[in-house]
DNA sequence: TGGATAATTAAACAGTGTTCAATATTTTTG
DNA sequence: CAAAAATATTGAACACTGTTTAATTATCCA
């Protein structure tokens, strides 16, 4: 039985390397720009070869978009343990656009690239699902709580996540041109602030918890 | 000189084609998806005439990318008689979303793709500017009149700006999975309604300007 | 060692953006 | 009007792309 596990094995090397390299090219060079060939050549084998571990280029580029999520989905957990709803939501924001600052190409391929949506359809479902519902039930503690102004639980999770969305696309596709790049990414975080004070019911209950950054 | 003329006017006429041609095939099949040999084939010429009238490929795309930020920039002109400068945000904010769920490929090749970068970069200042400075200046209003909760009218304009343009462009690149379909587009619009009424001031000076919808 | 099985390859197909020498058309000049 | 100059257009060529497939090579089991 060691052979066909050593198979196995193998198999699975090589399907590792592939999104390794597949993974790097697409980031630096983008979905287009990245070629069977290029990966085949990189990994030291004939172009065909790839298709006996990936049914097509899609079908890499699915694999690398599904483990993006957990990795996002893997920071977002660990907010688990503050207990006030409003500065969870803060901090998620914050952990939000730090990872699209930190990993602008792996958020690029996650939330902006447009690639293959005909596969893309299912996977997005299943990958998006866990993360979305983390916001929509923080946002919907929030609004119970009334620690927001906010009354409609769907529209203000669509609402907070296409504010952060908004901040980090706009940068990553390089339409803040106007702005001096210095400042860019120091404002970003300044308009999270702004936000997040603008949108936090002014009633206190338990004595005013003020966010620390 | 009349000949001078004529032919400086099929100049016109060509390029206007190619354009019409080529912004129909962009905005139906995506950047990537149109080649310049159908370009050619669509107005009955060889592929190698489309270099007599246009640099590059991207020399098309820019050219289309301008126009159609001249086209949104006349949207926002008309808000101009609007003298309340909490409704004209909230004008600017609706017709900012209407524009681009109305003309979503249009609004991905103006914000979101990600094509030729290379030339993109001095375009976009042009472009974008005008726009970005007609935004700065009504945030500044609002912030200056204390009308809206906000501080710094830099982070601001980039948190207003951000939120509108990340509610649309998930919709746009197809993110809202979880979310019914038939419920996307009136949701994103009921989240620029909780914006407006999280971020504007609870003081009224002049005895209450309810926004009208 | 031989036969089966699986992995790998190279060539082929139809497509891409772009360039360029050759051809066709139009305008200007004699 | 005809020849020459200028301009416009073409189609083949180049170096790429994703994907398929027949042929080859390597590996495993009896």
């Amino acid at each position: 039985m060691s052979i066909k596990e050593r198979k196995e094995r193998d198999r699975q090397e090589m399907q590792k390397n592939i999104l390794e390299v597949a993974s790097k090219m697409f980031l630096e060079e983008g979905y287009d720009k990245t070629s069977i060939r290029n990966i085949a050549e990189k990994i030291e084998y004939s172009s065909g070869t790839i298709y006996q571990y990936f049914k097509d280029k899609d079908d890499i580029f699915l694999t690398i978009h599904r483990q993006a999520f957990d990795k996002l989905f893997a920071e977002f957990i660990q907010l688990n343990d503050i207990e006030d709803c409003v500065e969870k939501l803060y901090r998620l924001g914050y952990i939000y656009i730090k990872f699209a600052l930190d990993n602008p190409q792996l958020y690029d391929l996650m939330f902006i690239m447009h690639a293959p949506m005909n596969a893309l359809k299912d996977d997005l479902w299943d990958c998006g699902h866990s993360s979305f519902d983390f916001l929509y039930d923080l946002v919907n503690e929030c609004i119970e709580k009334k620690r927001i102004k906010m009354h409609d639980t769907q529209a203000t999770t669509m609402l907070i996540w296409g504010f952060v969305h908004g901040l980090v696309s706009l940068h990553i596709r390089n339409r803040y041109k106007m702005i001096d790049p210095e400042r860019v990414e120091p404002t970003i975080f300044q308009a999270l602030d702004e936000m997040m004070e603008a949108i936090k019911s002014p009633l206190t209950p338990e004595g005013g918890t003020k966010i620390q950054i």
